[in-house]
RNA sequence: GCCGGUGUGGCGGAACAGGCAGACGCAAGGGACUUAAAAUCCCUCGGUGGCGACACCAUACCGGUUCGAUCCCGGUCACCGGCACCA
C-alpha cells in the first residue's frame, strides 16, 4: 500500500473535527497551557506561506503539552478589520463585509488542510459586531479614565489612503502599507495616552520571558532618557524651558532654538522685528513632507527671533533666540539650549549662522567638531563646576538648578500619545457624541455595540473626514447627557484596536455580559507562550501591553502583563533569496505545496527549513527531503505491521540511540530549534532501517512524529493497532532515561601535540590512564612516539585525549664531554 | 551615525561551559533493480598533492590567549534587521 496522504489527511481531520479533540475546556484538574499565535489579517490573496512557520510551530509545542498532560487553549481567529479589505471592496463594489466574510472562509479552509490543533469552537472575528462591542466598551473604559482624549495636533497624513498614521505605520517617512507620501496635517484626534504607561511598559519588561531582541527594540522604541529642565528667562518676560541630557554644559549654551511650531512664536509676534521672515520659514517647513524633512537633513537651516533674547541662568548672558526645523515640536519641551561645543547638531548650525562656540569640557577640538563623549574629559569655563568629571557635573548642576529653583530632574521618552482614529469605514466606530453643550459624551454600555451603519459608497474624502461623515441619519442623533441634538463622532478606530485584547476574548468568547468572565480570565490567567512577528514588536505587541495594563489598573484582568513569554520567527523568502511579493512572481502558496506533497511533508518541511529565528529561503526541490522521509517511515510501519505478534518490543541495539532521540526532539522543540529536531528523527530512521526496530521502537517514534506530522502518525497508530481507540495525539509524551542515552563504549580522538591523528574506543568514563595507555598503543601514535618521551597528556573524558610529545634527552652524554 | 544580529561545502544548515568541523537534508557523480523511465536501494561527495596507507590547507580577513579556537579577546571588512536631527 502506498502512503496515500490525501486520503489519510481528510480522514483524520474530519475525525478530529467531529470529535472536537483539540477542544479546550475552561476548567478542570489539569494545569493549563495557553498557547498563542498571531491571528491572521484575511487578506485576498488567501493564506501565505509565511503563516505556517509560526503556526506550525506553536502546533508543535501545545500538541507536545498536551500530550504532557496540560490542558491546552490554542485558539485562532481573523483580525478582519483594516484598509485592504475595504479598498478591495471600493474597487469591486462590494460591501466590505462580503468580501471579509469570504476571505475568512478561504482561510478558515486553507488553514484546516493544514491539520492545525486550533480549537474551531472558538474562533473570533474582530469585525463582529458582538466582539467590537467589547471593542468599543473598552474605549469607553479609557475615555472614563482619561486616558482617551480629542485634541488638535499636526498628524501624519497618507496622501494615498486619506487617512491619518499612527507615528508606527509611518516607515522611512513614507506609509508603511502602501509605500506612498506621508505629509504633516493639523487635525483634532482621538488619541490614546501610552506615553503614561511609558515607564510601567519599560520597567516589566524585565519579569518576561521575551527573547532579547524583543525587549531591546521595545526599550529604544519607548526611548527613555534622564535629565533636566531649565527655566531661561527671556527679555520678553516669558519664560523658556527646555530639556537637556547636558545640564553640565549650560555654560557652553550660547544660544537657543525652537521648534518652527512652538507656541512662543505666536505670543511673541508683535515683539518679533522680523515676524516676515519668520513666518514664511515656518510655512515653508510646515509644507515639508516627513521624508523631505529627513532627507534634507545635511545643512542646517533657520531664522533668528529678532527682538527677543534668552538669559542663561548661570552666565547672565544674553543669548539670541531661533527657530529652526532640526528641533522637533513633539520632544521635550519643543525648544532646546544650544551648546554648539558639545552636540554635533547645535555645532553645525553655529558654524551656519557664525555663532559662538565654548568648550566647557576638556579632551576634542571643538574648532574641528563638538566633543560628546560623557565618560572622560573635565569641565571648564564653568565657574563652579570647573575640574569636575561630567557625570558629578550633572549631579552638581542639577542640584544647583533646583536649589535656584530654576530647574528640576526630568525623564523624558520617544513614546508619544497614539493616534487612535482613521478616517475609513471599515473599522469599529468610536462610540462618542458630540453634543454641542456638553462636549465629547460617551454612549451609555447598554447602547453598545454602536453598528457600523450601512453606506452606499465607501470612498475615502478628499477633505479628510470619515465616509460615515455623509451619513446624515447615523451621524445626526442626540446627546445622551442633555437630550439635545447632537452628532456622533465619524472617525473609526484604527486595525490595531481589535488585536490589543483579542487573547483575552479566546477565554470566552461567546459571552454577551463582559468581554470575558471572571472565572475565565482569572483561570487562563494569562498566555504562557506568544510567537509572532519582529514587524509587530513595537505595534500590536506595545499597544496590547499597554491595553492589558490598563484593564488590569480598573480590576478587568488578573494580571499586568498579557504574555508570559514571547518569541518571534524569522520570514520565509523567495526562491530567489528575496521577499515574496506579487510583483516579483516569487510568492509560495501553501496550499499547492499541500496538494503535491500533503500538509504533513508541508509542516515538516517549513520546520526544517532553518533556524526558527532567522529568515530561510523557501527551495521547491529541498521539500522533497521531507516526503521521502515520511515515505519512508510510512514503509517501515508497513512491515511492522505485517508482525501480526502485537507484540511491543525494543530492540537492545537502537536503546540508547532511542533515549537520546526522545531527549533531543523534546529539548529541542522547547528552544525551538525544530530542524534538528527533524534531523534527530531522521537519523533515528535511518537507524531504524540499517539495524532493524522493534514495534516498541516504532512506537516511541510515532508519538515523537505526532506533533510534526499528526496525520500520518495516527494513520500509524491505527494501522500498528497501538493503543486500541486511541488516538496517537492523546498519548503520554515519551520519557527517557538518562543513563540510557550513554553508550557503554566511547570513541574518542587522539591529538598529538594538538593535531588530530586518530580515534581509540574505550570503555565510557574511562580514567585518564586507561585512556593514555589505549592511545599510546595505537600503531600510529607508537611511530609518532619513536624517539620522543611523553611531556603530558591531556584527557577530556568521553571526548578526547591530547599527546604532547618532545624529544628524549639524549641524557647518557657526558655533561661537557671532557 | 547609534543599537542589535549574522558571516561555516555547490546549496539549506549542524556542532558553540573551547575538545573528532560539515550532523540532517538538497543538488551532483557512480552502481544495483528495470525493455526503459520514475520510484526505491547501495556507494562517493570541503580543497590541494599522492597509485597509496597519508600529508598539508580550510568555519569572512588580520593578530592574540591556549596543549587545543567556528566558539574567548583585540582590530578590519561585508551583509541583514531596528532606530535615526529624540537635545
Amino acid at each position: 500500500m502506498k502512503y496515500e496522504f490525501h486520503k489519510i489527511e481528510k480522514k483524520w481531520q474530519k475525525i478530529w473535527e467531529e470529535e472536537k479533540t483539540y477542544a479546550a475546556v475552561n476548567g478542570g484538574g489539569k494545569p493549563k497551557f495557553y498557547a498563542l499565535v498571531e491571528f491572521p489579517y484575511p487578506s485576498g490573496e488567501g493564506l501565505h506561506v509565511g503563516h505556517p512557520r509560526p503556526y506550525t510551530a506553536m502546533d508543535i509545542v501545545a500538541r507536545k503539552r498536551r500530550m504532557e498532560g496540560y490542558n491546552v487553549l490554542f485558539p485562532i481567529g481573523f483580525d478582519a478589520f483594516g484598509l485592504p479589505t475595504e479598498n478591495y471592496a471600493i474597487k469591486h463594489r462590494l460591501h466590505p463585509r462580503t468580501v471579509t466574510e469570504r476571505n475568512i472562509k478561504r482561510f478558515t479552509e486553507q488553514l484546516k488542510t493544514l491539520g492545525y490543533s486550533f480549537d474551531w469552537d472558538r474562533v473570533i472575528d474582530t469585525t463582529d459586531p458582538s466582539y467590537y462591542k467589547w471593542t468599543q466598551w473598552i474605549f469607553l473604559k479609557l475615555f472614563e479614565n482619561g486616558l482617551a482624549y480629542k485634541t488638535e495636533m499636526p498628524v501624519n497624513w497618507c496622501t494615498s489612503c486619506k487617512c491619518v498614521l499612527a507615528n508606527e505605520e509611518v516607515v522611512d517617512g513614507v506609509c508603511e502599507r502602501c509605500g506612498s507620501e506621508v505629509i504633516r496635517k493639523e487635525k483634532s484626534q482621538w488619541m490614546l495616552g501610552i506615553t503614561k504607561y511609558a515607564q510601567r511598559l519599560i520597567d516589566d519588561l524585565d519579569g518576561l520571558d521575551f527573547i532579547e531582541r524583543v525587549k531591546t527594540q521595545q526599550k529604544n522604541w519607548i526611548g527613555r532618557s534622564t535629565g533636566a529642565e531649565v527655566d531661561f528667562a527671556t527679555t520678553a518676560g516669558d519664560t523658556m524651558t527646555v530639556f537637556t541630557t547636558r545640564p553640565d554644559t549650560l555654560f557652553g549654551a550660547t544660544y537657543m532654538v525652537m521648534a518652527p511650531e512652538h507656541e512662543l512664536v505666536d505670543r511673541w509676534a508683535r515683539i518679533i522685528t522680523n515676524f516676515g521672515e519668520v513666518e514664511a520659514y515656518r510655512l515653508e517647513a510646515a509644507r515639508k513632507s516627513e521624508l523631505e524633512r529627513t532627507e534634507l537633513s545635511k545643512e542646517k537651516t533657520g531664522v533668528e527671533l529678532r527682538g527677543v533674547r534668552a538669559v542663561n541662568p548661570v552666565t547672565g548672558a544674553e543669548i539670541p533666540i531661533y527657530i529652526s526645523d532640526y528641533v522637533l515640536a513633539t520632544y521635550g519641551t519643543g525648544c532646546i539650549m544650544a551648546v554648539p561645543g558639545h552636540d554635533q547638531r547645535d555645532w553645525e548650525f553655529a558654524r551656519v549662522f557664525g555663532l559662538p562656540v565654548i568648550e566647557v569640557v576638556k579632551g576634542g577640538d571643538v574648532e574641528k567638531a563638538a566633543y560628546e563623549d560623557c565618560d572622560e574629559g573635565v569641565m571648564v569655563n564653568s565657574g563652579f563646576l570647573n575640574g569636575l568629571p561630567v557625570e558629578e557635573a550633572k549631579r552638581r548642576m542639577t542640584d544647583w538648578l533646583a536649589a535656584k529653583g530654576l530647574g528640576r530632574e526630568k525623564v523624558n521618552y520617544k513614546l508619544r500619545d497614539w493616534v487612535f482614529a482613521r478616517q475609513r469605514y471599515w473599522g469599529e466606530p468610536i462610540p462618542i457624541v458630540i453634543c454641542p453643550r456638553c462636549g465629547y459624551v460617551p454612549l451609555p454600555e447598554e447602547q453598545l455595540p454602536l453598528l457600523l451603519p450601512e453606506v452606499e459608497s465607501y470612498e475615502p474624502t478628499d477633505n479628510g473626514e470619515s465616509p460615515l461623515a455623509k451619513m446624515r441619519d447615523w451621524v445626526e442623533t442626540v446627546c445622551p447627557k442633555c437630550g439635545g441634538k447632537a452628532e456622533r463622532e465619524t472617525d473609526t478606530m484604527p486595525q490595531w484596536a481589535g488585536s490589543s485584547w483579542y487573547f483575552l476574548r479566546y477565554m470566552d468568547p461567546r459571552n454577551d455580559r463582559a468581554l470575558a468572565s471572571r472565572e475565565a480570565l482569572q483561570y487562563w490567567n494569562r498566555v504562557d507562550w506568544y510567537n509572532g512577528g519582529m514587524e509587530h514588536t513595537t505595534l500590536h505587541l506595545l499597544y496590547s501591553r499597554f491595553w492589558h495594563k490598563f484593564l488590569y489598573d480598573i480590576g478587568v484582568v488578573p494580571t499586568p502583563e498579557p504574555y508570559a513569554k514571547r518569541t518571534s520567527h524569522g520570514m520565509i523568502l523567495g526562491e530567489d533569496g528575496q521577499k515574496m511579493s506579487k510583483s516579483r512572481g516569487n510568492v509560495i502558496n501553501p496550499t499547492d505545496i499541500v496538494n503535491q506533497y500533503g500538509a504533513d511533508t508541508m509542516r515538516l518541511y517549513i520546520m526544517f527549513i532553518g533556524d526558527f529565528e532567522k529568515a530561510a529561503t523557501w527551495s521547491s526541490e529541498a521539500v522533497k527531503g521531507c516526503k521521502r522521509f515520511l515515505d519512508r517511515v510510512w514503509n517501515l510501519g508497513e512491515k511492522l505491521a505485517s508482525d501480526k505478534s502485537g507484540g511491543e518490543e525494543h530492540l537492545k541495539a537502537n536503546e540508547a540511540s532511542l533515549h537520546r532521540t526522545i531527549k533531543k526532539v523534546g529539548d529541542d522543540i522547547e528552544a525551538m530549534k525544530f530542524n534538528t529536531a527533524i534531523a534527530a528523527m531522521m537519523a533515528l530512521v535511518n537507524e531504524f532501517y540499517e539495524k532493524g526496530a522493534g514495534r516498541g521502537d516504532f512506537r516511541t517514534l510515532l508519538t515523537l512524529l505526532s506533533p510534526f506530522a499528526p496525520h500520518i502518525a495516527e494513520e500509524l497508530w491505527e494501522l500498528m493497532g497501538f493503543g486500541g481507540a486511541g488516538l496517537c495525539c492523546r498519548q503520554p509524551w515519551p520519557a527517557y532515561d538518562e543513563s540510557k542515552t550513554v553508550e557503554t563504549e566511547k570513541t574518542i580522538a587522539i591529538q598529538v601535540n594538538g593535531k588530530l591523528k586518530g580515534t581509540v574506543t574505550v570503555p565510557a568514563d574511562a580514567d585518564d590512564e586507561t585512556v593514555v595507555a589505549a592511545a599510546s598503543g595505537e600503531e600510529k601514535v607508537k611511530n609518532l612516539m619513536e624517539g620522543m618521551e611523553l611531556a603530558k597528556a591531556i584527557v577530556v573524558k568521553n571526548k578526547l585525549v591530547n599527546l604532547i610529545l618532545k624529544p628524549k634527552k639524549l641524557d647518557n652524554r657526558p655533561d661537557g664531554g671532557l
